[in-house]
Parts: C-alpha cells; structure tokens; sequence
DNA sequence: CGGGTCGTTGAGTGGGGTCAACACGGGTGG
DNA sequence: CCACCCGTGTTGACCCCACTCAACGACCCG
C-alpha cells in the first residue's frame, strides 16, 4: 500500500519514464515525515544545514533569497511533486531558502540512502530528467528577467504553470486558477509589486487572465499559450503532446550572423 | 603523462575535494579531441543534440540564449576547466548555445563512460561539488539580474569573476584583466551596452575599474571585492586561500597564458 | 588608406520605481 | 451584529534609471 505522499513523489520521478517495480519499492520507503505549512513560512532558511530531502506535497512553495536591503527574488515555483533542493549530494548550508506561498504539505527523505539508490539506472536517470527539468526552468527565468518587458515576463510565468500544472493533471479545461499573491508574483519576475499590479490590469483588458484577490485566474489557457507563442523547450519530454511546428533555427557558425536577420 | 587538457580537467574536478589515483587514471584517458574556437563561434548551439561533454582548457566562454527580437541573455561565463553542459546525463537537445568570448581552447569526452564512473564515491563526489557550484552562481545570476542596480550588478560580476580565477591560479597580484567586450558584459547582466557603457565610465570614477578597448583592468581586486562587502555563499569550500605564499612578478602574464591559445 | 569592430556621447523618451494614500474584504472580538 | 484591524490590492503623482536612436570617434587590420 501506497502513502499519498509516496505516490506524489513517485509520480514525479516517473514524468519523463518509467521505473521499475524494485525500483519505487525502494524508494516508497524513503518518503516520511509528512509536515503542513501555513502560508509564508519556510520550510528551510538561507544558512541552515542540508539533512532531508524536501518534497513538496501539496500547494504552492518557492525557492527564494532575501537581500540586505530587504527585497526578495523568488527562485523557482515549486509544485506538487518538486524537489525542494536541486542539488541532492550537497554538503554545504543552502544557499536559498524555501517557504509556503500558500498551505501545502511536504514530505522528507532521508538523503544518505540515495547515494545507493542511484546504482540503479532507473532512480538514476529518472533524478537527472527531474534535475534537468529544473535547471532548463531556471535558465528560462533568468532570460525571462534578464531580457523581457514586464507584460512578457508575467504571461511567460502564468504560461509555465500552465504547462506543469497540466502535467501534474491539475488542469482540466480551459481554466486555472493560481492561488498567488500580487507580491509574491512581483518577487518572481522581478517587478515591484505596484507596477506588476498595473501590468496586470493591462493584462486584464486584454481578456486573458483576471486578477482577484489573492489570486490570479486564468480563464483562457489556450489563448495564454498562443500569446507566449513559442513551445517551450523545458517541456521537451514533459508532455506527451505533439509540439506545433517551430521557427527554423538561426543559422550557427557565427554569433554575428545568428543575431542580425537571416540575409536575403 | 598527462595531456595538458587531462591536468585542466582533473586540476577543477579536484578544486573541493581530492580524487584517488584511480579515479584519476580513469578519468583522464577520457579527456580527448581538443579544439580551437576563435572569439564568437560556438561551441555547439542551441538545438544541437548533446553528445561528448565539452570542457574548457582556455580562455572565456559562455552559455547564452537568443530571443526572437536578436536580443541575447548570457547564462553563465564558463573559465578553464569548466564543463559546457551542466547536465552531464541528459539526453536532449541543448536548449541554451555555448560560444567563445575570446580566442580559447576545448577539450570533448564521451559521456557514456561517465555512467560507469560515477560508480566512483571520489569521482560522483566531485563531480557533484562542481554542480552545486555552478548552481549556486546561476542563483546568484538571477538575483542580481532580478534585484540590483545596474552598479551593483556589475560589481558583483566582476567580483565573481576575481575569486574563480584566483581559484584558478590565475590571479596573483591585486590587478587583474578580464577580455570581455562591453557588449557581452552587458548581455551578462541584462543591460544594454549603451547603459552597461555609461555605468563602467562612472565606476571608473570609483577608481575600482579601468575599461579599455576589448578588456576590462580591474586594478584593485581587493577593494573590488570590498565594495561589494560579502563572502559569497558560493564560494563554500571553494577557496582555501592563504594569501599568494610568494607573489612572483607578472600576475598579467598569468591571466594571459589562459585566454590565448598554448602552443597546440 | 579604407572598412569593420568596438566604444563613447548626446538628446529624447518611457518603463518601471518610489512614496503615499486609500479601498476593499475577510476575520476577530466586543 | 457591528467595529475594528490587518493583509492585500489599487490608484495617483512624481521621478529617474535605463532604453532607443543616432552619430561620431578610436582603434585594428588588411
């Protein structure tokens, strides 16, 4: 028999392939401690030690740094099913934090058996399709911070957790409603959160989403997508579903040539 | 004998943790098919399927993304010794590109082999350590990028940029050259080159910085890093640097001996 | 000498930040 | 049931940081 919590975890490593019986069997029993979280506490701080694995259960939390002068940059969102810590063999102190942006549970495992767990090819390979999911996310963020307008960087975000909230099987239809804060929103793409409040009324106007409070619904989920306009490349083996036909690439031997538009 | 890609190589996988003479035999046997890539070529390119692992034995790299409007996010700057890919098992395509910034030198292995080395505690360990590093500077990436001023952001490049390379041995005296274009600084921190402009001129007042055609002195590292005031978390077990024991002359030579090509 | 790359500078604009006040709603306690 | 409070969202006024467009300058190399 199946603890819930061993079943969100198992369904997570399985996303991008399949594990054998011997291997869930083994890591079933990994999965304890299951703990709830109110909203705006943490789950780990900036500093503490690593011991378990944190997985996330149910809810929203987020990867976040606080700086001196006391703003925050989220991250990384983190769903159902999401390691709290990509680095899984680290010895350092986290160097972030992870907090509840609304109540959810988690779960933690020890982390000392998965050094042997990862002989096995399957836990392997289904941990590093899991890590590189998270990694391919958190590069998108940073071009998404780095080089887009405040409209782009925000349907991009609500685009993203269209897709994963999909894989999760969270979605059905063509609505979705995110259970986040305006300010949480802010911290995530790097806005304040009065401008990211007017970006959303203009995003509003443009029939896609509806800010309520403390929440954000999304109630046109194919238009989102089409508005982002490309498939994203972190999806790549997350969702059985066929990719519309893509931009032909830019051309490679020379940066120049790749930046200015295709000649002739 | 060791190849001087091999001694590259191992030299970065050991810089947090010490490898068996085994390990290391197996390793290096690995380190094959060096290249040179001229400033603004790729390494491999955004799309390409991943096949050898590609390292860096000399020179600036970086990871980097087009958008659609030409403009380019820069992911990350990758220094000697350094792994393109930080994905070592994943199985598709690349979803960011990987180009040199100056002149410099690369070295390819298969990944395959890599499966069966990572039975190694030493070699999964260090390999490990060298992850959680680059994770740790992408982090620190997206908050500067997400939360700092355009000062700051700056700042806290180059300051990263002076402790990786005194964890290369590349930095002796107080001064140090780093040959980047504005340009590509400016793509690394999410400003325009015209901005990125403007705010090294005014930095330069500061008396920290000195730009120069095609190059960046910075003539005062350790006031550099004052200014930027914290021990960064991801310098954990980076660096256990006593001061330079005997500061022989020429630091310059040094840095230069690594971003121009060796005798091949 | 010419052309290409890279850097610098100016003028003008606007996106987004800051500060501050207020509106709204949901809880809590009297 | 109302009064109050606090967390959240909204709006206005103002400003400035950073972007844009454009021209020019400096340097390098053939």
């Amino acid at each position: 028999m199946l603890t819930e919590a061993a079943r969100v975890f198992l369904q997570r490593l399985e996303r991008f392939g399949t594990l054998g019986a011997a291997d869930k069997q083994a890591l079933q029993v990994l999965v304890q401690h299951p703990a709830v979280h109110e909203a705006k506490t943490d789950v780990f701080h900036e500093g503490d030690e690593r011991r378990e694995l944190h997985i996330v259960l149910s809810g929203f939390f987020c990867r976040y740094r606080l700086l001196a002068d006391g703003s925050r940059q989220i991250l990384a969102i983190l769903l159902p099913g999401d390691l709290c810590d990509p680095n899984l063999f680290s010895k350092q102190p986290y160097d972030f934090s992870v907090g509840a942006l609304v109540l959810g549970r988690t779960a933690a495992l020890s982390r000392l058996p998965l050094h042997d767990l990862f002989r096995r090819p399957g836990v392997a390979r289904a941990f590093a399709s899991t890590r590189h999911f998270d990694d391919a996310l958190s590069r998108e963020w940073l071009v998404n911070i780095g080089r887009r307008s405040s409209e782009q960087r925000i349907l991009r975000l609500f685009s993203e957790l269209t897709w994963r909230l999909e894989a999760l099987g969270l979605l059905t239809g063509n609505v979705v409603t995110l259970p986040l804060l305006q300010a949480d929103l802010a911290d995530a793409v790097g806005l304040t959160h009065v401008h990211l409040c007017r970006t959303l009324k203009q995003l509003q106007t443009g029939g896609l989403i509806r800010p309520e409070r403390g929440r954000i619904v999304l109630h046109d989920v194919a238009g989102l997508r089409k508005a982002v306009g490309v498939w994203p490349s972190y999806l790549a083996g997350l969702i059985s579903v066929a990719p519309p036909p893509q931009a032909p690439e830019a051309p490679r031997r020379q940066l120049a040539s790749a930046v200015e538009p295709l000649p002739i």
